[in-house]
DNA sequence: GGCATTTATATCGCGTGCGATATAATCGCA
DNA sequence: TGCGATTATATCGCACGCGATATAAATGCC
């Protein structure tokens, strides 16, 4: 009779704390990646139960923060602040248009660009998503002072990959 | 004569340091998580070219490193290892098999189960990824330490934000 | 033993994200 | 001024990633 190839059952609760799965197989800045990469849908699913009564995506609500912050951007300006292309964002307006939160029109003094605005709907939104930072800041579970120096150093990451694939 | 509406055009170069375009108009816990979505899909771009000569994604790398340290794995078993669903998984493993890279086949003793195993094609994409954990060591510019202390943060936070999605 | 429940995987629809490419407008410079 | 280079956006194809749902197998309980 073979031995059981793995005591564990999917759902065992000591399943999720089998959190040093890829450790040893991944190089030390490879596991920091899945680190970011799976901590970055866990939020996805955070934010999920917050915006969907909104009936926005978390991109979405990129966009509408940037626009709540300083209306009347441009595609490539909304790009540059969010890091996403044009391919992305193009789509992604659209259907934020076709839902009634902006708008979307060419720039008279320069007919490449494409502005967006704001609608009345879009911009009344803003109180409904007053709610959010306080959900992710209890789902998160952090102090602000190691919110604050952990943003700062993931961003400080960001910055050295984007100038290695710059250079 | 209208002032300009913003003096930088698209790619100034003082572009990419706009680093705190979103810090004012998101909550401290919300611009990490901006962080974290931005620079996952900076670490993306950052693996593409390692992985392309490959004909690899990155899901698709992450479960060749998982069934190089420990082959003959259930879906699910894939699935708990990094955070994905059954139905990210199901069609990502059927890519990998039409590539030759693994096999799924029902377990016998349990025919739910489908074990992903890897094909002599798949054992050998080994050594050619030997060379992937420095091109990211490199492109992060962290000391070992710094990635160390980084990569425990961020789990540390994926586990706060699935307990909290879990309680 | 039989039947409701649970578990494992698969399917579907939708919204990203991106690289490659296309198109149109503007710019730069001879 | 004119025309090649650059810039801004859009389009296309592909691969995720997930929630909702379906299906089939195993489990549990009487």
């Amino acid at each position: 009779m073979p031995a059981p190839k793995d005591l564990r059952t999917r759902k065992d609760p000591g399943a999720a704390a089998d959190t040093a799965a890829m450790d040893h197989a991944l190089g030390r800045d490879e596991f920091l990646c899945f680190a970011l990469y799976s901590t970055s849908h866990a939020f996805g699913r955070v934010y999920k139960p917050l915006l969907d009564p909104l009936g926005l995506t978390y991109p979405q609500y990129l966009v509408l923060v940037l626009l709540w912050d300083h209306d009347d951007q441009t595609v490539g300006n909304l790009g540059d602040k969010l890091f996403l292309e044009s391919s992305t964002l193009t789509p992604l307006l659209k259907r934020m248009e076709a839902a009634g939160h902006v708008t979307r029109r060419r720039d008279p003094a320069d007919e490449r660009q494409v502005r967006v605005r704001l609608t009345p709907a879009g911009r009344a939104l803003r109180s409904k998503a007053a709610r959010i930072p306080r959900g992710i800041a209890e789902a998160s579970g952090l102090s602000l002072d190691d919110a604050r120096r952990l943003q700062a150093e993931i961003t400080a990451l960001r910055t050295s990959l984007d100038r290695h694939l710059a250079g």
